[in-house]
Parts: structure tokens; C-alpha cells; sequence
DNA sequence: GCCGTTTTCGGCCCGACTGTTTTCAGTCG
């Protein structure tokens, strides 16, 4: 069972508890249960066997929930969900999902119209029957409809790459307006968040109904949903909703602050400013009536004796207490990195040439490059068998002899087979100057097999890093069970590189564990997993995934110079 | 539910906007 199995038990009673009801407390509790889970490197399991370890010791968890938790790990039930399960079914919680429905009104869909899934909700809103509910009308069941599809397929979660795309475009748009004085993007977007459910732009602007007014008429904006005197949210064509908010210029710090989140964060900056005898909103930091800080968010955060923090650390995961004692990490950048490590060509499933992948990534200032082709297991990608891949070896070594300025490293992304054996033997891994192992098959597998043949590619002589570790697919495909804790103390041991892999459907490893293997001294490669030209541009994310596991330059290897980056690799 | 240099009970962040309302509950971030 892995954690987030855990953190889902609480996260479905939670909601269920809400349409019930329940003390809102007590579904705080839950859901904070659900972040601490979500966010502990190590595995639930290995924490209860370890004798040094208590559940009780982690935030937000006490006797109750500790008890639960052992429940669940060991009988893989819980008997709160089982007996509020018997109550609601399971169409319940979808729902939730559709904006301007909460739990009160899902409650009252459910109890007066017997609507149990969104296939029953959608035929009872085109029936009129949704309307003539107490608390409803004509509005909320046209909203209804509206989302019933989009929600019932897609869910209602986005790519971090999709969100700032569309995000930036609006941004340039509103600051063409004079009025306009700074726009830019709040909430988990601004914090890098792999997913983001909406998006929170902020303006400051002496004329708000004008930028209002702007991002109603864009072109990608499909409805306007709601619109007061400061605040407009709208619906986009790509289904994301997106808040606008105007505020005054003395304003934009605290607002900035306010809506970057993450509401865990700001509730314990809002504790520190009661604590001090001062209360903090939107619109400033107020001792009684007057205001004292606002503009700038360095501003907000002195008023209650921090530094300023970085928004992706803004998870109440620790950042605080670091930044009360000025131990606040300074992160990686986008500029900082100088390699990479990861990336297919025309000899697999690339669809540029060496040639052209070389001399893209040195148009990006890039300084060296690995090119890790696909082995032969992954037959769908055309992997290279030994033959094959010495073959490639001798083009990119033909390449390496026209070009200067860069340094060109002959790699191979190999597979670890589902058995534990590596994808080609040691004799051609032998030869390469870089190798990636990674899963592609047979990750279902259960916890043991996992981790057997992570651990053969860690002690194999020849691999260097392990590339995107779980294999999860972003929204789509949850990652194998991987033991961290053991494969990154083998890591550590074998001197094996562990792949923050970039692209925006991978982030793998994630920030909880990037952090975690950073904590073990394991050096961290930030790879695009370029599959075109243009796939360097992902960079970008990876660099984010890491700032948000709170990574500096130096925890990051391919910031080095290629001379210091070869040093830090294994020798075989 | 959790938590405690204001501790074992009584707290637990704060405001905007909508829709369905005759004064505000529900939802959202």
C-alpha cells in the first residue's frame, strides 16, 4: 500500500463527512491528514515498523488518526468509509468536482432528488427537476449542465504547462491596457504546482472594469462566470476557470501574497499576524484600523519577523520554521543549468537528427548533452539492440568531430526488463559514457519486484542514473510502488544519480522526493526527455519540480561545468 | 479531528461574490 492509497481513505471520508455534515474541524483534520501523508518521503508502512518512529510524532496526526492509519495499512479497510460508504454512494463525490456545487448543495441532490452519479445528475438538470429545488434555480442548473461532460470525462485538473501558456497570453494582454500597472499570475500556478485546478491572475489597475472588461473579450475565454467590483471569473475554451483580481497599487503585495497560497501557508502567516497583535487580508497587514504593510510582499512577510519566501515553498512544508531561523534555501534557476542528460533522436522515437538535436541545445546556451536513445525492449520506440546502438554511437561520435562548443555524451536510456535484468548486456553499457535505467513495463508489479530491479540497476557498474523513477504519467497513470527509502540508500551508496525528468506529464521524481534524495547527498540531474527540438523547452517545469523540493544550484549536477559534472560520476 | 511558554477544553483564517433570497447561506480561493 503505497502512501497516497493511505492519504485517499481520508481524502474520500473527508468529503463524504462534508456532505454529511460533519464538524468542519474534524474534516480539517482529515484533510490535513491527507497533505502530511501525501507529503512524507518515507513509506507509511516502514514508519510503523520502525520502532523509533511514532505516526503521532508527524503534524496533524494524533492517537485517533494514528490508530486509523494502522488500520488501514494492515487490513486494508476503514470502517468510517465503509459505514459512510453504506450511506452515499460512490457517484457522490464526482459531484463535488463541478464548480459552484459544494457539499450543502450535493447533500440536497442527493437526499431530495436521489441523484446518485453525474449521468443521473444531468438527466434530472435537463428534467427541470434540479431548478425547482429549494436553494437552487434556473442558474445553478444551466452551470450544471454546462460542466456535467467536461467534469464527468476530464475531471478538472490541468498541466502546469497548459495553465502558465494560458495564463501568459492573458498576462500580455492585459498589460497592454495603460490603465494596467503590473498583472501576473497567483495561486498554484505561481507556485509551480504540477497540476493547478484554476488559474488566479492579480492586476493592479485605477480602473478595474477596463481590465475586466479586457479579459472578457479575449479570445480565449469562453464565459464569463462571475463578475463583481474586483473580481471577474471566467471560463476558458480549454475548460480552465480563471479568477481575475484588480486591486490597488498600495495593495498588489498583500494580494499577491494572499492569493499565491497555499491556503496551509497563509493560514499560519495569518496565526503569526494574530499572535503579533495584527490581522492580514488581501488588502494589507492592519494594526486595529490602520494599515501598516501591503505593498510588496517583503512588506507582508517583515510585519510578522520573516524573510521573504520563495512562492514554490509555500506548502507550510517546513519553510517557515527555515525561514524564522533565515535558513531559507537559495534555489536552483533555469539559468544555473548546463547540461542535459536526456533526450531521444531520429534512431528511436526522436524526430530530429543528432545533427539537429546538438545544435538546438547549444542555441540554448546548453553546454553538453547526453544522447540517450531508447533500448531495444521498447520495441513500439524502435530501441536499439548493441548492434544498433554502436552504430548510433559512431554517428554522434561523427557529429561530436563537426561541432565545437558543446560536449556530446553517447548515452542510452535502458530499460530495467521486467525480470531485473538491464535491457543490453554489461559488455555494450560498458562503452557508453552515460546511462539512464528506467521502467517502462511492469509497473503494476507489486512493492518487492519494484524494487528488485531498481536495485540490480543501481548495482549494475555501468548505469549512472535512474530516469524517471515511478513512471507515473501526470493525471493519468499513477507511479509503481517504489520503496524510496531503499533505492535511495543504494543510490547513495553505488553513487548512482537520481533523473528529476522535466517534462510536464512526467515530474518524476516528484518535489516530495527529490527532497528526500537530496537529504540523502544524492546528486539530482534535471533532464528534458527531449523527443524533438523543441522538447528542450521543458527544462523549464523540472527546474520548478526542483525550486519546489527546495533544491540550490549545488544539490543539482548538471549545473556544473562538464569537467566537474564528469567528475561526480561513477566509476565503474 | 488536533493541539497547547494563554494546555487537557475551547479554540481552530478571512473576505468576495452569486443565486435565491426578503437578510443570507453556500461556494470559492
Amino acid at each position: 500500500m503505497q502512501n497516497s492509497d493511505v492519504a485517499r481513505f481520508f481524502e474520500e471520508l473527508a468529503d463524504l463527512l462534508e456532505v454529511d455534515g460533519a464538524n468542519p474541524f474534524r474534516i480539517r483534520a482529515y484533510r490535513k491528514a491527507v497533505r502530511t501523508i501525501g507529503s512524507l518521503p518515507d513509506s507509511i508502512a516502514d514508519i510503523i515498523n520502525d520502532e523509533d518512529r511514532k505516526l503521532t510524532d508527524l503534524p496533524g496526526i494524533g492517537k485517533d488518526l494514528a490508530a486509523k492509519i494502522a488500520g488501514i495499512v494492515e487490513t486494508g479497510r476503514l470502517h468510517q468509509l465503509d459505514e459512510i460508504n453504506e450511506k452515499f454512494p460512490p457517484g457522490v463525490r464526482d459531484m463535488l468536482r463541478m464548480s459552484g456545487v459544494g457539499p450543502k448543495k450535493v447533500a440536497v441532490l442527493f437526499n431530495d432528488l436521489s441523484v446518485t452519479s453525474l449521468d443521473e445528475l444531468k438527466q434530472a438538470a435537463e428534467n427541470g427537476r434540479v431548478a425547482a429545488l429549494k436553494g437552487f434555480g434556473e442558474k445553478t442548473e444551466q452551470s450544471i449542465l454546462e460542466q456535467i461532460d467536461r467534469v464527468a470525462e476530464a475531471g478538472n485538473r490541468f498541466h502546469i504547462d497548459i495553465a502558465m501558456r494560458e495564463a501568459d497570453a492573458i498576462l500580455d494582454d492585459l498589460l497592454q491596457l495603460e490603465s494596467v500597472v503590473q498583472a501576473k499570475v497567483a495561486g498554484s500556478c505561481r507556485r509551480r504546482k504540477e497540476t493547478v485546478g484554476d488559474l488566479d491572475l492579480l492586476a493592479t489597475s485605477i480602473a478595474p472594469a477596463e481590465a475586466m472588461d479586457r479579459l472578457a473579450e479575449h479570445e480565449s475565454v469562453d464565459k464569463v462566470l462571475a463578475r463583481g467590483e474586483t473580481k471577474q471569473r471566467v471560463r476558458l475554451r480549454s475548460g480552465i476557470e480563471m479568477d481575475l483580481r484588480v486591486v490597488a497599487d498600495e495593495s498588489y503585495g498583500a494580494a499577491m501574497q494572499y492569493f499565491t497560497g497555499s491556503k496551509e501557508h497563509n493560514i499560519v502567516i495569518r496565526r503569526r499576524a494574530q499572535e503579533r497583535g495584527l490581522k492580514v487580508n488581501e488588502y494589507g497587514v492592519f494594526r486595529g484600523e490602520e494599515l501598516i504593510a501591503g505593498q510588496t510582499e517583503e512588506d507582508v512577510y517583515a510585519a510578522v519577523d520573516l524573510p521573504w519566501i520563495p512562492p514554490e515553498l509555500r506548502e507550510d512544508r517546513g519553510e517557515i520554521p527555515l525561514a524564522e531561523q533565515d535558513q531559507l534555501p537559495t534555489l536552483v534557476e533555469l539559468q544555473d543549468i548546463r547540461g542535459d542528460l536526456h533526450m531521444h533522436t531520429t534512431a528511436t522515437d526522436g524526430r530530429n537528427s543528432i545533427e539537429e538535436m546538438v545544435e538546438a541545445a547549444k542555441a540554448r546556451g546548453l553546454k553538453y548533452i547526453a544522447i540517450t536513445d531508447h533500448s531495444k525492449r521498447v520495441t513500439m520506440a524502435n530501441g536499439l539492440d548493441a548492434e544498433r546502438l554502436r552504430e548510433h554511437w559512431r554517428a554522434i561520435d561523427e557529429v561530436r568531430g563537426r561541432i565545437s562548443d558543446i560536449d556530446v555524451m553517447c548515452g542510452i536510456e535502458c530499460d530495467i526488463l521486467e525480470d531485473g535484468r538491464m535491457d543490453l548486456d554489461d559488455e555494450v553499457l560498458s562503452e557508453a559514457d552515460w546511462v539512464v535505467a528506467v521502467l517502462h513495463y511492469g509497473l503494476k508489479q507489486p512493492r518487492e519486484q519494484i524494487q528488485k530491479r531498481l536495485l540490480n540497476a543501481i548495482r549494475c557498474p555501468y548505469v549512472t542514473a535512474i530516469g524517471h523513477p515511478s513512471g507515473r504519467i501526470v493525471l493519468k497513470r499513477p507511479g509503481a510502488d517504489v520503496g524510496y527509502k531503499d533505492v535511495f540508500k543504494a543510490a547513495a551508496d553505488f553513487g548512482v544519480m537520481m533523473e528529476i525528468n522535466a517534462h510536464p506529464s512526467r515530474l518524476d521524481l516528484d518535489d516530495v522526493h527529490a527532497a528526500a534524495a537530496r537529504d540523502q547527498n544524492i546528486p539530482i540531474v534535471i533532464s528534458t526527455d527531449a523527443h524533438s527540438t523543441a522538447g528542450f523547452d521543458v527544462m523549464r517545469y523540472g527546474v520548478n519540480q526542483a525550486r519546489r523540493a527546495g533544491l540550490e544550484k549545488k544539490d543539482v549536477a548538471n549545473t556544473r561545468t562538464f569537467k566537474q559534472f564528469c567528475k561526480m560520476l561513477r566509476t565503474a
